[in-house]
RNA sequence: GCCAAUGUAGCUCAGUGGUAGAGCAACGGUUUCGUAAACCGUCGGUCGCCGGUUCAAUCCCGGCCAUUGGCUCCA
């Protein structure tokens, strides 16, 4: 299962690793990385031709990267692990022999390294690769364990034989080096640990987790679907369970960006094409939009199929010509035919230029909308900060392969919003952007988060974003100035700024270990420009406006995804879908009328009540309620009847007692209120 | 988009070269039950879609679609 998603962190570590920091490598990576090598052993004892590229210890066990024309599938794993055992079992020692860099091209070139043995014709084409990388300078170093020896700077376990649990888990395809252009080998994984114990928690770890998985429990909570057949893949339909959800969340979005002084906006969600080439995501951005929608009128369309029968009428007329020609043997004319040919086509693509034929985009981001609305009306240095916000829906045309659950989607609602302000104004505006990051963690309970500040790197300074540099290092050390004055927890990340300017990526960890960026705070010095926004200064003067983009809450979509993980559907109570369920012991009359009674009252109250009245035995009831994850359960018999009472039960936490109703009632308001955990 | 695996009822899963089953859910009854499942019955499937091999395909082969695990990408 997929542990490490949504990184924007590449994997493949961008500096080498030095020998130092390999020395570093824990006692579990050492036996992950040894095992990589004996799972390289065994692989060449079934497959000798096998080449072999990187094969590292990764988060939850390691790889190795092989090239070899037979397709491993997990059916192969059993016998690859056979001869593993084989090879732990024969106990051998990993030896490290220190070599020449001559010596190492001339083992890569007798396919000895990454062998068994020497391989004439084979050469170790990646091990060669992999010594160029290698500074001048530094030790080249093989490891040996029984035949198989490897290009490797370790470290590594004593003996094969300290391999004492490990097992195969999944293949998957990967670039050598990790670059598009390089081939494609394939990637084994597998996972290793100090003992079998620790190898069968991991897997129950694993079992658990998928328990957590927000796509399961989204099913079982009938929060979400996707019908991939007739809506579409990566566009969830939110089911009235999960709408609430979703309607909670912008209640809790609009209530505190209204009191942050954030006025509210709506826009369609399409554009004229104008827009993003004014924008300028269409060059960089294009492929993960939807294509264009082409409008074109009934007068066109005409136009364009009569010239297609014309366009067919002349082929035939060639081919009538060309047949004529070849039957009689006479040579014939065909100047003519072309040249009327050339010129119904021709006129096909003017009439396809003319104007009148526009292009639609659906919208991939809010912004450009938002920058219309700033230029809707003039605006003076006294309207700014200008805070516009909108639940804004767009779409992305993410690659089929990228999909996953609510995670990554093609239709998203994103808690958007569009700071434009003055320089002057930009830190207090940045700082209290972030103190609102920070309210939201609180009530849901985030600890664990890390701000990922990325900035442009040096040489793409002026160059490949906007050129600008001067205006990128000042907003870039504005953001930095308040990142540390607030004392925030954030990384710096050069090279992965948006092309208007730096930005800020908030990643946090579901307790399941899932990793996801969450929210996005972007500078943007450029954009507002290149759509002319301005406001009359003091001095009498126009000038362009700083602008903002920030969206705490991300989208509905991940931000949702996220949160069904991260409470395993148990919502608090203000979340959850169903808050309360009145469960009836018996069906006396006046009982149910008092049940009835306390489902009415509370839905006049807005809390989102339910009642069975069912002619179920009470526990059937209850394992319904709980299977549903219903927050709070009413038990009403006829004891409470008749004390005006109802006997509390919590989802998870089991029976709570009998309580006066008027009490329970207030607390349920009271802590909705209060969003309590 | 690339590599691989998977696709049987709403869900979880059996199964076979002779057109399919179980449990739960749903629906209809019976049951009147105090904190996680009372009993009986009924309904439910073009075995992802399209094509091929075959007397016969859900099963074998090919293509497509979708999902999953990775890779690449991610404003």
């Amino acid at each position: 299962m997929k542990v490490k998603i949504m990184s924007d962190e590449n994997q493949e570590p961008k500096e080498r690793k030095t020998l130092d920091e390999r020395e570093k490598m824990s006692e579990l990576e050492r036996i992950r990385h040894s095992c990589a090598h004996v799972m390289a052993t065994a692989i060449l004892r079934l497959w000798p031709e096998a080449q072999f590229a990187a094969g590292p210890p990764v988060e939850n066990g390691f790889y190795y990267d092989v090239d070899l024309p037979h397709r491993i599938s997990p059916e192969d794993f059993p016998k690859i692990e056979e001869e593993m055992k084989k090879e732990v079992k024969a106990n051998h020692p990993f030896e490290k022999i220190i070599v020449t860099r001559e010596q190492a091209i001339a083992d890569s070139e007798s396919g000895r390294l990454g062998g068994l043995s020497e391989r004439p014709g084979n050469v170790s084409k990646f091990k060669l690769g992999n010594l160029e990388a290698i500074p001048v300078g530094e030790p080249i170093s093989y490891f040996k364990n029984g035949d198989f020896l490897d290009l490797c700077a370790g470290p590594h376990v004593m003996r094969t034989g300290n391999i004492k649990a490990f097992k195969l888990t999944s293949v998957a395809s990967a670039y050598y080096k990790g670059d598009e252009k390089n081939p494609q080998l394939q990637r084994i994984y597998g996972t290793a640990f100090k003992n079998k114990t620790e190898l069968e928690e991991y897997f129950t770890m694993l079992e658990e987790a998928k328990k957590r998985d927000h796509r399961k429990i989204g099913a079982e909570m009938g929060l979400f679907a996707i019908d991939t057949e007739y809506v579409g893949p990566g566009m969830p339909l939110w089911l009235p369970k999960g709408t609430v959800l979703v309607e909670e969340l912008e209640k809790l979005a609009k209530e505190t960006e209204f009191a942050a002084g954030y006025v509210r906006v709506r826009t369609p969600h399409l554009a004229k094409e104008k827009m993003y080439k004014t924008s300028g995501h269409l060059p960089y951005y294009a492929d993960s939009m939807f294509p264009p929608m082409l409008l074109t009128d009934e007068n066109m369309e005409s136009k364009l199929c009569d010239l297609d029968k014309r366009r067919e009428d002349a082929e035939m007329e060639i081919e009538r010509l060309v047949a004529d020609w070849k039957k009689s043997g006479k040579t014939a004319d065909l100047t003519e035919a072309y040249e009327s040919l050339n010129t119904i086509r021709s006129l096909g693509g003017e009439i396809g230029e003319v104007e009148g034929r526009e292009r639609y985009y659906l919208k991939a981001m809010n912004c450009p909308h938002h920058h219309r609305i700033f230029a809707a009306e003039p605006k003076s240095y006294r309207d700014l900060p200008l805070r516009l916000a909108e639940y804004g829906c767009c779409y992305r045309y993410e690659q089929s392969g990228e999909l996953f659950g609510l995670m990554r989607v093609r239709s998203l609602n994103m808690n958007d919003a569009h700071i434009y302000c003055t320089a002057e104004q930009f830190a207090a505006e940045f700082n209290a952007v972030n103190e609102m990051y920070l309210k939201y963690f609180k009530i849901f309970g985030i600890e664990k988060y890390v701000m990922r500040f990325s900035t442009h790197g040096k040489e793409g300074l002026g160059k490949k974003y906007v050129d600008d540099p001067e205006l990128w290092l000042k907003t870039e050390d504005m953001v930095r100035q308040v990142l540390i004055d607030s004392k925030i927890n954030y990384v710096e990340v050069p090279n992965e700024a948006a092309f208007y300017g730096p930005k800020i990526d908030v990643q946090v960890w579901s307790v399941i270990g899932r990793e996801f960026t969450l929210a996005t705070n972007q500078v943007d010095f450029a954009v507002p420009a290149k759509f002319g926004l301005q406001y009359k200064d003091r001095d009498n003067t126009m000038k362009t406006p700083l602008c903002i983009h920030r969206a705490p809450l991300g989208t509905h979509e991940r931000f949702i995804g996220f949160l069904i993980e991260h409470y395993a559907g148990n919502f608090p109570l203000w979340l959850a879908p169903e808050q309360v369920r009145v469960l009836t012991i018996g069906e006396d009359e006046a009982l149910l009328n008092y049940a009835k009674g306390i489902v009415s009252e509370l839905r006049a109250a807005q809390v989102r009540c339910e009642g069975d009245f069912a002619n179920d035995p009470i526990k059937a009831k209850i394992a319904n309620a709980e299977q549903a994850r219903v927050h709070t359960m009413l038990v009403i018999g006829g004891r409470d009847l008749e004390a005006g009472n109802v006997s509390v039960r919590l989802h998870g936490k089991g029976p709570q007692g009998a309580k006066k109703k008027e009490e329970v009632v207030a607390d349920i308001m009271t802590a909705i209120k209060e969003r309590r955990a």
